[in-house]
DNA sequence: CCCATATTCAACCATTCAGTTGACCATGGT
DNA sequence: ACCATGGTCAACTGAATGGTTGAATATGGG
């Protein structure tokens, strides 16, 4: 029925695609850049990069020769609503990633100048 | 690596499995009673339920001859707390990010005893 | 005991998936 | 024009998935 959830969901399943997701958390990448770390080839990067454009988590664009990778997060809110539904889990849970991320962000302001 | 992570996005990719998990959502059902509003065999939704019962989503519990079968909403939180550095539009820390994790999910093993 | 109910098991099938390799296109530099 | 670079395509493999069916294993009730 609801084929964007799938997709989200089946992306988010594989680590070398979760970990694909958080090298772009810390920049735009092109994708022989998002390959190196990884012990597969470059066509197995680039298909993994295809699913998770599929599922609206990247989108990707040719400047050039280079093929850019960008991280699209807004992709994740409807996922992330769906499991909020079931989120009878206390809230301290979510306090403390929200002091968590309150402490990353200023330590990343100072950091970056 | 992260095979919790594998393990429950994986059984959140199947829109069968989220059917089933917000029927539990309002109330601890039988197998037999989880399967009867979907158009396939027991034995399938019978393996629906091993899968969400091997990420740990809900648990079941044999009574005579029926197994009950209970929502485990806090087997989500690993997935919605990773979910959650991606909502962030700033840039994170992500050493930072896999310690608090680490630490949330340690928290959380404690909390369940 | 006998039978119906609840659930799983086992074997099978078709499809998808994650990976490989080698050939292929496109583009940019010299 | 040539060649290296960036990336995808195509074909293949082995393993996993989602489903089926029919037999098997409890368990409870008359």
């Amino acid at each position: 029925m609801d084929t964007q959830l799938d997709a989200v969901f089946a992306a988010l399943a594989d680590p070398t695609r979760r970990a694909i997701l958080s090298l772009l958390l810390e920049d735009d990448m092109a994708v022989t850049d998002v390959a190196e770390p990884f012990e597969m080839s470059l066509a197995a990067i680039s298909k993994h990069l295809a699913i998770l454009a599929g599922a609206g988590l990247i989108s990707q664009e040719k400047h050039g020769r280079v093929k850019w990778c960008k991280l699209e997060p807004y992709a994740l809110r409807a996922a992330s609503i769906w499991m909020q539904g079931f989120g009878q889990f206390e809230p301290v849970n979510l306090d403390a990633f929200e002091r968590f991320l309150a402490v990353e962000l200023t330590d990343d302001a100072q950091d970056q100048g």
